[in-house]
Formats: C-alpha cells, sequence, structure tokens
DNA sequence: AACTGTGAAGTTTTTCACAGCC
DNA sequence: GGCTGTGAAAAACTTCACAGTT
C-alpha cells in the first residue's frame, strides 16, 4: 500500500500491525492491566519481542526501559498514529443481505468508525431499513458523501458491480474502501482498499493440512 | 503460519497469494477467456509480472513461453496445490448476528467449502434454524466433528469466548480455524488461524489519510 | 515477437545481541 | 534483574534481465 511517491519512511508492513498491537493492548487495559512489555505483548500475538520493539521504535520512545510500557498511554499513542483518535464517517453501499450483516455489526464505534449512511442502487431497497438506517439511492452518492465528508467507504455489492461502485467512490472523493466482493479492484494513487473475503482466508489454510 | 517445524520450501506468502490468483483466473475464464499471461494477470491485481511468474514456478511449469498460461489448466493446478480440488466440510461455531450472516453467505460451496453444521452453547438457539441448518449444542462438538470428519472451523462468537471455543475445537481434532471474534487466538504448532475483523482493515487504512 | 522460468542482484524485513536505563 | 531501543547481521522477499521456447 505504499501509492504515494513519496512515502514516508515507514513500512506499510509496520503500519498494519499496529491495529493488532492495538487490539491486543485494549484487550490487556480491559483486564484492568496497567503496564506490559514487548515480550508479554509478543507471547500474546505469536510475534517476537524485537519485532514489536522495532516497530514500536518507529514513534519514538513510547516504552521504559526496566519497566516496559504503560499500557493506556501506548493505545493513545497508536490512535494517534493510526488516526483513529478521531471517528470516522463511513458509507456503507449495499443494503443486501451482507450489507444487514455489517450495518448491524456493532463493533465499529467504539474503534474510530461510524457507519453514518447506507446507499443502494436498487429502487426496491431504497426507503427501507438497514440497521437505523434509512436506504439512500446510490444516485445521491456525491451529495451524501459531501454531507458527511466521507472519505473512507465500505462496498458490500454483487462482484460484478464492485468495480463500478468503487469508480463512482472514488469519484465522489473516498480515499480508502473495504472491499466485501470477492475481486480486485484497479483503483489509482493515493486511493487505499482492503479486502475481506473469508473463502481466500479458509484457501490459505487448507494447503497445510494433510 | 509456518507452524510445522519441518516446513516445506514454498514461502507462506506464495501460499497466501495463490488464491488472489485463483480468483482473478476464475474470473477471467467466466468472461470466457482461455489463455492468460503473467504480464495481464499482474495487471489486474498491482502485482509484477515477474512476481507472479515466480510464485507460480515454485510448482513447476504451468506456462507456455511465448504463449503464456492456460486459464483452465492453472486453475485446476492451483486448486490441487491450495488443496481445494475437494469440498471441505465447515463447522460454523456461533448462532448470533454474525453467524446468521456467515451461514446465509453463498459463496462458500463453488470455491471448495461447505457449512456442514452451526453450533452453539446457548440453550436458546439449539434447535433453531441458521439458513438451512438446526443449531446443535456446542457440548456435542466431539461427536459432530467426528462424524463429518471435520478439519476446518468458523467462530463467529463474542471475543470473550472465542479462546475457549478454539482451545476445544482444536481438542476435537479441527487443525484450521477462521476467526471473526476480534482477538488473536493462541493455537499450538500445526493448527492454522486466519482473521477476519474489519475493523483492522480500516484501520490500516486511516494512517494514509490526511 | 511474445512469453515463461530463473539465476543473480537488489531491497525489505526480521532477528540478533547488547549498551543503556530503571 | 528486567526491560527498551537500536545498530549490525541474517534471512526473506522482490525485481531485474535474459536465455530459452513457442
Amino acid at each position: 500500500m505504499p501509492s504515494n511517491i513519496i512515502s514516508s519512511n515507514i513500512p506499510d508492513i509496520v503500519i498494519g500491525r499496529l491495529p493488532i498491537y492495538l487490539r491486543a493492548l485494549t484487550r490487556l487495559a480491559q483486564e484492568g492491566r496497567e503496564v506490559t512489555s514487548s515480550h508479554e505483548l509478543g507471547q500474546r500475538l505469536g510475534i517476537s519481542s524485537a519485532q514489536i520493539r522495532k516497530d514500536l521504535s518507529h514513534f519514538g520512545g513510547f516504552g521504559k526501559q526496566g519497566t516496559g510500557y504503560q499500557i493506556g498511554y501506548l493505545i493513545d499513542q497508536l490512535k494517534q498514529v493510526l488516526k483513529i483518535d478521531r471517528e470516522w464517517e463511513v458509507a456503507l453501499i449495499g443494503a443486501g443481505d451482507l450489507g444487514h450483516a455489517v450495518a448491524n455489526y456493532r463493533g465499529f464505534s467504539d474503534r474510530g468508525f461510524r457507519i453514518c449512511c447506507v446507499l443502494d442502487s436498487d429502487p426496491q431497497k431504497i426507503g427501507h431499513h438497514v440497521g437505523k438506517h434509512v436506504v439512500q439511492p446510490f444516485a445521491d452518492l456525491e451529495k451524501v458523501i459531501a454531507e458527511y465528508d466521507i472519505k473512507v467507504a465500505m462496498i458490500a455489492v454483487p462482484a460484478q458491480n464492485a468495480q463500478e461502485v468503487a469508480d463512482q467512490l472514488i469519484k465522489a472523493g473516498v480515499r480508502a474502501m473495504l472491499n466485501y466482493a470477492p475481486i480486485s479492484l484497479n483503483v489509482p494513487q493515493g486511493v487505499y482498499v482492503q479486502y475481506i473475503d473469508p473463502v481466500v482466508h479458509l484457501q490459505r489454510m487448507t494447503y497445510y493440512l494433510d
């Protein structure tokens, strides 16, 4: 995910691990813990302690020698680095079964994201409820994106429509997309895509079975 | 995902890309195409052609110099490598909202996987329908796993129960797990886990936004 | 002419190992 | 004694570039 010609000096692979660290740290905090170490974190995550220290060191010294990391402080710092020390408004495209499931998922709000609208191009679906949202026409995309200043979207439409939806989203100013459709998207420089395809994940494991 | 001390000589990262290639190739086939090249595939996927050739070369020569790759043949070969030239029976644990969504997802069956049972430990849910399945008690896990010879499971339970469920699954003989709960699982050597956490994916992108 | 498969080169990522601090 | 942060070493991964094949 480089995408900028003048890329910052922090490797994408490091950024990719930070949300995992954050998730584990949040859990530790919930357990009432206040301090942890790269060793403990590594044990929990199946990652070497050296890697965790090296990753975190990219952003300056978050830890204390001899002591470890203050969990609350580290959580705050990582949220700042990842720019989730705020709440991002997210557009959800697609009001089918998958769209319903995504809209009803409770886990977004306390981790930096809020679904602010649901759009679909099917006239049958427009006006109906999905979660607490009323489905709006996809044709109104530009208006809705501008209204909420949306930079992030989730694509939950059939594979055959996903690229077209992505193109429209980009035209409307969306810069980051989470694609649930089982298809690779073509996007220009400066637009970021992540994929969720459960089958791909399953297929990555069967190779290792007898 | 090494996990075996005597690991084969094919890098995990290569195995991880094969399902992506397979997905793109299947799409090309649907479009009626019969032959493709590493260059074309790379263009579609945003991957260099050299990488695709190198990846595929780990398994012997699938292509023809001067011509490219026969799509149907390559699909068959990749399916064989990934061991999805068969259908894997998958247990789904968790009959809540998420479990319902996963159970109703249509995309598993034509890509090598079949949900064969849905289990939950909540007495309220047992006996009710989820998709076309009747929810069975999680206590019957061992029996069900043995009955279908299940090696693969999907975990769609709350985070706080996920580790316990994973432990039970492993005890019952499951070797590969797709975890929808937002938590890292501890598993022994020889057990494979993949994660689906949409928030992690979103958090991997916001860093790159203004 | 077009394309694969592949050693070699180049780059990135991970691990090592230890100085410095609590 | 326990832990971080970090250069240096090692390992892994990607790209280059071209011989060889159709």
